[in-house]
DNA sequence: GTGAAAGCGCTAACAT
DNA sequence: ATGTTAGCGCTTTCAC
């Protein structure tokens, strides 16, 4: 009964080892309907029935096979979460939040990168289009850059997509909305109360990220909207990176211009990069130089001063994404919600 | 052709909307069969009627249902990771190698936390138990404290199965042995060239956790070796946290007993929270305070000065585990394998 | 080179 | 309360 290598008319072969829901009702003397109504908790089983069979599959080790459960229920009770990198604090953060989500709902989580660079389009394509994503109950995925491509397969896909997204407009899909601009608005306006503005600086991430067009976007309208005009120079991009941060303010301080700057850096990261640069440079913070982040990673509390930074609510956003998912799987038909998440500027010691 | 609800003699109704190998089969002519080969490439089709199928299956956007595949291949390139957080620089590294390289296999990753400690074993269990195992083509577990009941579970599994562990009597299967000792000794020997035995310090994590099991041992060792008789306040346990080293610091300030002290943490954390309460305290370091850390996490390359710590292969630990896994899922039969990794010291500045 | 047909191990009517 | 049975959508012989 499954426990031996045999050939059918096709030659089909039974796994070797493998215990079939057959066997459980064979050893427990009851049809493979009824081991099937106790396996899910089904209607009235007799009570003691339920036992005799219990007991079987205890003795015989039998796990139902998922792949033939899912081909009747279409459920795997698997969720997919796909994020530009699984490394760092701000990921990690994420995905912590999502994976205990998941959990409380009744679900594992399945993760992924995808690179949300455009660049060789084909290959971030495979990598979405290997997905097994029949597989999956749900999916949910964050974008943080352009990617058409990708995107568009995930899209048009039939399974229960969340996005988190900054884009409002971003389809009729449930989507976490983040926006960065309220956070990255008192920020400016923060650091501009004690600081002219012409000395204010944008140090932000990667030109085509989201977030850092977001926030900079909002760096620049503060500053507009008081009558400042920009030099380019109070506005640069490079990755979310400390040696970014670093290099940025050595280049700075070596051009003299360092000193009395406030800046709003594009993450914690490059944040804690200047602010080393800065304190080797024998600048002092914040009396020299005010510097404040962004994303309220654990980083911030971790450095001398501590640094004040724009928070972003991580953990909430993995948490949301995981239920507005559990929810759509639920009710399918439900309309499109849409989860706003907001920023805002928590003041340490740096500013 | 399963695009209209339809009932069977016993009310089974085919999904609307999903496209089914019967579906390509007929818009291409041919039958299910000559779909099959041409999806995965078995065979030789007729170069035109691939073209055909191919055609019929990008036409119709069909995607083969990846659980009735696994019913017949018992295969769904998922491979599960479970470590006991998903946080933080540790894990996050481990978990991003893993990732990468479950990719370069040609699989995908389903993470899950399982909590390392045995506490309430029925609650852990249930977690382990609730993974969907069936699914999974293997499954790579990281150990870090006892917890027999579900690790039994796993270990039972007819699942391939790589442990992650620091046992080398850790049974019969696969495991990635991480040797903390060498690094440990190492690292004591160095404070030792510099600071009386008796004012060195083992300030670890969690007491029942391995790796600090292992730390401390080899701790204790080395100076036991050296005829030093520790006294209990040499070697305190606590938890991975910075808040717990920077307690730690200031318990010992308070007592006086801090200065001149030479201290192995039990990781960066404790290292970097022990550090903040010297400097906040007026001590400098490595002047006053000397400091190791443990793990060579990033957070050692961002704290001033940097600091030393003992270096932990964290993302050869998860590629080597994806490694590993892969290669005995394609070959069953092959005797287990222990890949051994090592630790060493990594002189920075804080020491 | 292609098709027919037998299942893989379950769930869910339907019947009793 | 339990059994019978028809598939779910694929892969894989085996025959042609």
């Amino acid at each position: 009964m499954g426990s031996e290598q045999q050939s059918g008319p096709a030659g089909v072969r039974k796994l070797a080892g493998a215990v079939s829901i057959q066997d459980v009702a064979d050893a427990a003397q009851v049809s493979i309907a009824t081991v099937s109504r106790v396996i899910n908790g089904h209607q009235l089983v007799a009570i003691e029935t339920a036992a005799r069979v219990r007991a079987a599959i205890e003795r015989l080790g039998f796990r139902p096979n998922r792949f033939a459960q899912g081909l009747m229920t279409r459920k795997s009770k698997l969720l997919g979460l796909a994020v530009p990198d699984l490394h760092g604090e701000f990921y990690s953060s994420i995905l912590r939040a999502a994976d205990t989500a998941a959990r409380k709902a009744g679900y594992h989580l399945l993760v992924t990168t995808f690179d949300g660079t455009g660049k060789p389009a084909a290959e971030g394509d495979e990598l979405i289009s290997s997905l097994p994503m029949s597989l999956l109950d749900g999916m949910a995925v964050m974008i943080t850059e352009p990617n058409s491509r990708a995107l568009e397969y995930i899209r048009t896909s039939a399974l229960p997509v969340v996005m988190i997204d900054l884009d409002p407009s971003g389809g009729d899909r449930d989507t976490i909305l983040i926006d960065n601009t309220t956070g990255a608005r008192e920020a400016t306006e923060h650091l501009l109360s004690a600081t002219p503005g012409s000395n204010l600086r944008f140090v932000g991430g990667p030109e085509a990220n989201f977030d850092t067009v977001q926030r900079s976007r909002a760096f620049m309208s503060v500053l507009s909207e008081r009558g400042i005009t920009l030099r380019p120079d109070q506005v640069r991009f490079g990755d979310y990176t400390m040696e970014w941060g670093r290099r940025w303010a050595q280049e700075a301080a070596s051009a003299g211009a360092l000193k009395g700057c406030a800046v709003l850096a594009g993450n914690d990261e490059i944040a804690w990069g200047i602010m080393t640069a800065a304190q080797d440079g024998g600048l002092s913070i914040p009396g020299d130089v005010r510097v404040v982040g962004f994303d309220d990673t654990r980083l911030s509390t971790l450095t001398r001063p501590r640094l004040s930074t724009v928070h972003m609510p991580l953990a909430q956003i993995g948490t949301s994404a995981i239920e507005l998912l559990a929810r759509r799987i639920a009710d399918p038909q439900a309309s499109p919600e849409k989860v706003r998440l907001s920023t805002s500027l928590v003041k340490r010691e740096t500013s």
